[in-house]
Formats: structure tokens, sequence, C-alpha cells
DNA sequence: GCAAAAGTGTTCTCTCTACACCCATGG
DNA sequence: CCATGGGTGTAGAGAGAACACTTTTGC
């Protein structure tokens, strides 16, 4: 097998952030680091790329591993190579953002990694370059979710108004008017509403929502702007 | 100097997109390919990245090498890392998108890397994925300028309106209304409007217009939607 | 009956879009 | 004087923003 002369190698890992929505806050998902140095700090996911995986199959491995979760809503955000980021060892790191149902996340894998959920506002001080990965990761799934449905993602198949306004204002950390809200998603299209109703939250009750999954996908791109309350 | 065990590094690269704007057509800077295999083929401006090196230098050093051109637009967009994206050996490359302003180039170090522009709609058939990486730099340039004015950054200090509205033509490939594009541009503020005209494409001639920068740079978010026309 | 959250319309403003003619100049 | 590209305004439609009260129901 030829190869290429006089270059050097390096290590090439995944981090994924991770992030879940309990009905409350919009959540990210941290693991304590397991080997030296640094052991036992707040850490992102992440692992080493295989021989015979590419980019996204690491990130899907590694999620995997992490959540129990197939099929989740990832998307590769930013790579990140300084020098001396990693400082055992020269190591570039594929950066992903992912979004998943936090109902669905398997707990028992807590223990295996020491796994917790922290709010996005209390996120502690993470090892390396973690945490400038996840402000970007912040900054990217607020311009994503200003023109694209992916939002619903983090929701479970049946939601209500209320939850999704909030979801919204978590992520942008803004007030929303109701009464505009409820009218761009209802002029969308891509709400089936249900008889049922959601009592958990209140007296009166919230009527459940789930995805017209056709029309989402048909109106991916059309979705501008439910975003823009000041 | 400890290290992490069993993983298995491989080379990084770094590949550059580079973008031109003659006053006629939107242009892509390729050179042949200077080693085998597949050595004489159409490619991308890449390397691989050195030893102290981080991603953004790389990407730097690697324009300067082949444009002579310092400061110049650049910005991360995607990580390619297919197992056997190059048949060469296992290579990651992180792409760069670059926005230059074709006079200032170089043509000197055309010969030194058999370097040509090819006009966006007549690129040849690259290398490995590098034909994907245009077509991925081209979404990531439309969907950037939509948002932001970055496309100044392929014009000449003082160019024309015909010249700017030419060049959001070409690079949404679709006609634009010019009384729309001309209320647009002077409600954003950030031009200045020169008393000497380009008589070079006209008889009655344009007049010249360059960047106000300090509102370019204050502006640089509230930029939305020049394109828009069916 | 009351506390707490859900649900519902209208008006105004502003922005986007469509559209056609005169101007300046070099030859 | 005429061919060529440069420059200019207006009216109508649609989208976004601001704003407050009534409904339901468990306790």
């Amino acid at each position: 097998m030829p190869h290429y002369q006089n270059q050097n190698p390096v290590l090439v890992a995944v981090d994924c952030i991770i992030f879940g929505y309990d009905g409350e806050s919009l959540k990210l998902l941290l693991i304590k680091r397991a080997i030296e140095p640094i052991k036992d700090q707040w850490s992102l996911m992440g692992g080493f790329i295989g021989k015979n995986e590419d980019l996204d199959g690491a990130a899907q491995r590694i999620l995997l591993e992490l959540t129990g979760l197939h099929d989740v809503y990832l998307e590769q955000f930013h790579a990140y190579g300084s020098p001396d980021r990693d400082p055992v060892e020269r190591t570039i790191s594929i950066a992903y953002l992912a979004l998943i149902d936090i109902n669905k996340y398997s707990r028992q894998i807590n223990d295996q990694y020491h796994a917790e959920w922290f709010k996005v506002k209390e996120v502690p001080q993470l090892i390396f370059d973690h945490d400038t990965m996840v402000s970007a990761a912040m900054d990217k799934i607020r311009h994503q979710a200003a023109l694209n449905p992916i939002l619903f993602e983090l929701l479970p198949e049946k939601f209500t108004i209320p939850q999704l306004q909030n979801l919204y204002e978590q992520v942008y950390d803004l007030p929303i008017d109701n009464r505009n809200f409820v009218r761009k998603i209802n002029a969308s299209g891509m709400l089936i509403k249900h008889s049922e109703k959601d009592k958990s939250g209140s007296r009166r009750g919230a009527f459940y929502y789930s995805l017209d999954k056709a029309k989402h996908n048909a109106q991916f791109k059309s979705f501008l702007s439910l975003i823009s309350n000041s």
C-alpha cells in the first residue's frame, strides 16, 4: 500500500453535544471522563474514529453507546484542531450536535459512564475546549431552529403547544407571544391535533399534538422565522 | 509523553474551495494534482496540517501558498472522513470556503501549481470527493450570503451596482429585480457612492461604490434577505 | 368560587413584490 | 441619432408585532 511521505498522522475523535428537553428546560448530557489525566472531570461524550468508520458513523456509534438510541437527529457542525487542545496527544475533534427525545433515553447506561443531564444554563466547566464546543452548538441550534423545524426532535411523539412554546423560549432565552406563536405553528400545517389532553400541567389540560411527518418533510425548507419576538 | 492506547492515527488535510468573481461569472480556482496516483487530475488546493498548526492556520497557509493572499475570508464548513475517500491512505479532510478578490490573485503562482479558474457551471470532474465538497460549498455560500454581506469579499475595493447585482445573480442563478435590489442595498447603508464612473461596461457608465467598513461590520447581522426574487 | 394555565382575533405597520420608462453617452 | 446599459418610484399584498380577555377545571 502506498503512503504519503513525511506527514504526521494524528488522532481523530468525534464529540457529541447531546441536547434533551424534559418539558421544562433544555438540557445537555455530560459524562465524567473515565481516563487519566483529568479523570472524573465533566466532559462531552466522545470517542476515536474506528478503522473502517466514517465520521457520521462514528458519531452514531458513540451516541448509541451512551444513550441506546438509533436514528437520532445528528449533525456535524465544526472541527476543532488546536495543536494543544488535548494535552495527552494531538487530537482533532469533529463536533456533532444531537437532538434526542429525553424520554427514550435509557437510564441504565448512566451508571457505566456516570452520565448526567445538566440544564444548559448550569453546565459545569468542561475539559479541553468542550466549553467552546457547547456554545458553538448552542449558536448552531438557534440558527438551525430559526430556519428548520428541528426542535420537534426533542419532543415526544405527542406534545402540547405550551410545551413546544416553552421549548422555543428555552432555546432562544426569550419570551414568545403565545397568540402569534400558535398562529404561525398552525399556518405551517405540520401539526395534527389530537382529542386527548395532557392534564399534567394544568387543571384545564392542554390538547396533544403530533407531527404530520409528510408535511414536516415537505416543509422542512419553508419554515422561516418562528422566531423574532424581541 | 503519555498516549492514548490502541488508537490508530490518520492523516488530516485541509482543502480550500476558492471562489472568485471576474465581473461576469462566479469562478473556482482548481489545480492539477501534482503527485501520483491520479496525477494531473483537477483537484482542490489542499495540504496536510503541520505539527504545530491549527486548522484555520493550515487553511490560511495553503491559501497563501496558492494565491499569495493574506487576510482572506475563510470559513470552515465541513469535515469529510469516509475510510476510502483517499485511496492512498486514510485521510480526513476539513473543507474551507474562501472568497477572494480575483484581481489581487498573483498569476505567477499559477504555473507552479498549474492552477486555473473555472466557471462554477463548468467545473470539471475532480478527484476523490472534491465534487461533493464543491457543491456543499456552493450551498454554504448561498446560505451565508442570504444572511450576511459576505459577497463583497469577492469584489474589488470599488465596484458598481450592476456588478454587485450580477454577482448575486450568479450565486443564486436567478434573475433579480434591479429596482428592488438597489433599494435594499441602499437601505442597508453599507455602501458609499463615489463620483467617478466605470465606463468599461457601457457608454453611460456606472457609478463606483465601496463598502463602508464600519457599517459593514456593525450590520453584518441584520442584513437579511437580499435574496428572494423568484 | 378561585387559582392557574389554555386558548383565542384584530389592527397597525412594515416589508416584499411586481412593474416600465427616461437618462446619459460613444459611436 | 440611435443603440446600449444605467438609473429611478409607486401601489398593492402579505407577514410580523403588539396587545387582553374568556374558558376550563381541580381543589
